[in-house]
DNA sequence: ATGTGTGCAAAGAGTTTGCACAGCC
DNA sequence: GGCTGTGCAAACTCTTTGCACACAT
């Protein structure tokens, strides 16, 4: 029993199914073939994935969905509280699952890009107390750390001996 | 006095205009009317401003500046460590001071778009260790929490009950 | 004098929309 | 059958870029 408490659960896809039929019910919205295989792509798909990624794997199943649909879907995932839309600074817009449970937050390293997920429960209950104190209902939260990673410190400090 | 420690000093200009300063001597580049104009709005508009909404004020005592010498200020402001550029949820690019002193975060709300801004000294330390625990250098970072604000609570309450 | 900065307009990138046809309920 | 969804291409929005001229240094 290595585990830690936080290790990522694997997220509880039938409450965001659920949720996504109920929203489709209200709506009088119709189930596609389309957004089957859009919406269980991005069920499988890795965290923060852009729509031309999510496009290229929905297109290696179906090479002719278009790509507004995709938009569409995933418009449509986040309005019902399934997906939940993001911008780093990168100018694409990326989606993640609305995973109650993994509320991780990310540190970027602004020399290479790269993302680290992290979770920090005193973070979580800190964010929870000061929302009250505003008297805010919170729904989603945003927290990106952007700094040096140590690989990149690594390399600036060998340049720097050159 | 009613003052807390954390009610906004004004931010230290000095300091930024000699860090634009060094910068530009380092690259070798050049004052002038635009670029000072634009700066000078910069550091007096409200935080936060879009481009668009620099421009109108930039525009105001210039008429003539373009669009693509603003933006090409503002990354410059960014490159140099004045400026902050950032993305909430609309699409726009907004500015703001790297005030390191007042490192605010951020409210939205979901319904209205009101931006609150907090501090919460918590936070910041939390953050400090994580980027240590990881062994990052900490630039900068985005704490945003999306929510319903107390008065679109208060109209969808109303809105309930006809 | 040299080379950077500016304004304009055009090009890019990402996203949204209009329309005719396809397909779910 | 009626109405929503799809794919395509065009439109849009915000941002970046190329170019000729203006202007700091």
């Amino acid at each position: 029993m290595k585990q830690k408490p936080h290790t990522h659960a694997p997220p509880n896809l039938e409450h965001f199914r659920t949720l996504l039929h109920q929203h489709m019910v209200k709506k009088g919205l119709r189930s596609t073939d389309q957004r089957r295989l859009i919406v269980e792509t991005f069920f499988g798909a890795p965290n923060h994935v852009s729509i031309e990624e999510l496009l290229a794997q929905v297109r290696a199943r179906d090479p002719k969905v278009g790509y507004a649909t995709v938009y569409r879907t995933l418009k449509l995932l986040a309005e019902c509280g399934v997906a939940l839309e993001r911008r780093f600074g990168d100018g694409l817009t990326r989606y993640e699952l609305a995973d109650e449970q993994s509320h991780h937050d990310h540190l970027i390293c602004v020399e290479c890009d790269k993302i680290l997920e992290f979770e920090e429960d005193r973070i979580e209950v800190l964010q929870d107390e000061i929302a009250k104190k505003y008297g805010y209902i919170l729904k989603s939260h945003k927290h990106e750390m952007y700094g040096v990673c140590p690989e990149c410190q690594a390399k600036a400090s060998r340049a720097r001996k050159n």
